[in-house]
DNA sequence: CCTGAAACCTGTCTGC
DNA sequence: TGCAGACAGGTTTCAG
């Protein structure tokens, strides 16, 4: 499911649940879900710390405790919910957060995760996982002369290149289809022969997919439903055999990457190779 | 440096 | 109905 705009949503969802509110235990139902510390380890760091904020950074969501940062990274499958009172868990929850407020209600945080393999960090250096991800699309630093330059500075596949979160952090699958439709790329097209105009396009479409994903409250398909609905305005993704919205001609589905791809044959031409 | 393949997992859908 | 195979929003690791 989550790509940025949906790591985003969940990160607005939950906030006003758990702010302030004390972790009291947790319960960790599938070891791996772990990356560090041990599960011993992280019930005994995690157990008494208040949250105190969190926030997004790529597609990590960030729990700030008093005295550690809770990483939790969905991967392709990881949801996260809130569930009142005290409650058995469900099936696929891997990692449930129990908590409490100040004035003794109880909740739970429950991280489920079908596929197994999202992956949650107990640390006090994030900076060691952070540290290696590209800049964040709707931040200032990543500008069209930023996309030009550092386009330049790789010979890759587009699409690929822009799914590598150490190049820019935040794009998958979906965002990625939309915004090379919307700029009218194609996803083999290679980054160093993008000139200053496409950059320029790119950077706006990857700009306003993300957004468009966010005020939409992201994409909802298959089996996690969070209400959002933004797979109901796709281009290109999912559309194999549809007509193009812009000119009408069928998409075409390709592999690119291992990664199923989707593109309109007509607006977004491969020029050689 | 770049690309492609495989691995990590479970569930759903398609075709025979 | 049953079953094999393909495929799914992500990332890491390895071979060439």
């Amino acid at each position: 499911m989550p790509e940025l705009p949906e790591v985003e949503t969940i990160a607005r969802a939950i906030e006003p649940d758990i702010v302030g509110r004390t972790i009291v235990s947790a319960e960790v139902l599938w070891a791996r879900t772990l990356a560090t510390p041990s599960v011993k380890k992280f019930k005994e760091q995690v157990q008494g710390q208040k949250i105190t904020g969190v926030s997004r950074r790529a597609k990590y969501l960030i729990l700030q405790l008093e005295d550690y940062n809770l990483l939790i990274h969905l991967r392709m499958s990881g949801d996260l919910t809130i569930r009142k009172g005290k409650i058995k868990p469900e099936k696929h929850d891997r990692l449930v957060l129990s908590l409490r407020s100040k004035n003794g209600k109880e909740s739970q945080l429950a991280f489920n995760d079908t596929r197994k393999f999202g992956r949650i960090w107990l640390t006090d250096q994030p900076e060691t996982i952070l540290g290696k991800l590209g800049p964040e699309p709707l931040e200032k630093k990543f500008t069209a002369q930023w996309l030009f330059e550092n386009l330049h500075k790789k010979k890759r596949q587009l699409k690929p290149l822009l799914l590598d979160q150490t190049f820019l952090a935040g794009l998958g699958n979906i965002y990625t289809d939309e915004c090379l439709h919307m700029a009218k790329l194609h996803p083999l097209g290679l980054s160093n022969a993008i000139s200053r105009k496409q950059a320029g396009a790119l950077s706006e479409a990857i700009q306003s997919a993300l957004k468009e994903g966010i005020r939409r409250n992201g994409a909802s398909i298959d089996w996690v439903y969070r209400g959002g609905e933004y797979q109901n305005y796709f281009r290109v993704y999912d559309r194999e055999g549809k007509p193009c919205p812009v000119c009408g001609a069928e998409i075409q589905k390709l592999i690119v990457g291992q990664r199923g791809t989707h593109v309109c044959p007509k607006c977004q031409p491969l020029e050689r190779k």
